[in-house]
DNA sequence: GCCAAGATCCTCT
DNA sequence: GAGGATCTTGGCT
């Protein structure tokens, strides 16, 4: 068996018997967050479809972070991260590719964590897809994806549109139990691609798994 | 209205 | 591993 017949023999996995993610579990605070986030699925419903993939990498973001987003303030761009916990930000980066992100903490305080990387588990082949439309390369490895915040996005099928989805109430996105993974198989490192604050400590991700962006 | 920065991705070497 | 592509957003005038 290859590994890419594996990954699609996943598609008839059994999503629904698994129980969802409440509001009590995304009030955690932002880092707890963060870490307890990996091993979790994200599904997604679109045209009678199911995409799911499992959490296994994350950064965390708070207001007094200077790489964060809500440091400065509230603005038009970034006022859900000041929303309850379990709410979806999505955010344009560099002009042409999105990021989503879970919101954390309670309504007013600025946090978030983005999801970095997420091993798919169904849907493989839509997935696939997404990302070649909006990709420029058309010969994609299976890592490439899902490897990465706006590759994720890409395969998902997560836009700006989906800004402000109630991850705790949503039917067409959510998160579901999964997987719990030991402290000895989660690194914490520090983040990719910020400059200010860059020595925090703040990116979880599963050791070993093919699917971070990097190790 | 103009300008610079940016939580990225992709190709080339 | 390094550097270019590309365009939205916020800050400033």
């Amino acid at each position: 068996m290859t590994k890419n017949s594996e990954i699609e023999s996943l598609e008839i996995f059994p999503h629904q018997n698994l129980s969802r993610l409440s509001s009590d579990f995304y009030s955690n605070e932002t880092e707890t967050l963060a870490k307890k986030l990996l091993g979790k699925l994200i599904v997604k419903n679109v045209d009678g479809q199911t995409l799911s993939g499992m959490i296994v990498e994350t950064e965390a973001y708070t207001q007094d972070d200077p790489a964060s987003h809500s440091f400065k303030g509230i603005r038009n761009s970034n006022s859900m991260m000041f929303q309850n916990a379990g709410y979806l930000y999505v955010y344009t980066i560099y002009g042409r590719y999105f990021c989503g992100n879970i919101v954390s903490e309670s309504e007013g305080v600025g946090a978030a964590v983005l999801i970095r990387g997420v091993e798919p588990i169904q849907g493989f082949s839509l997935m696939k897809e997404n990302r070649i439309i909006t990709s420029i390369s058309k010969q994609l490895k299976e890592k490439d994806i899902t490897n990465g915040p706006s590759k994720f996005c890409a395969a998902f099928n997560i836009d700006k549109s989906l800004n402000g989805t109630n991850l705790i109430e949503s039917e067409s996105i959510y998160l579901t139990q999964f997987k719990e993974f030991a402290d000895s198989e989660i690194v914490i490192t520090t983040r990719i691609g910020v400059h200010q604050g860059s020595e925090k400590l703040r990116r979880y991700y599963v050791r070993g798994n093919k699917f971070v962006s990097k190790q």
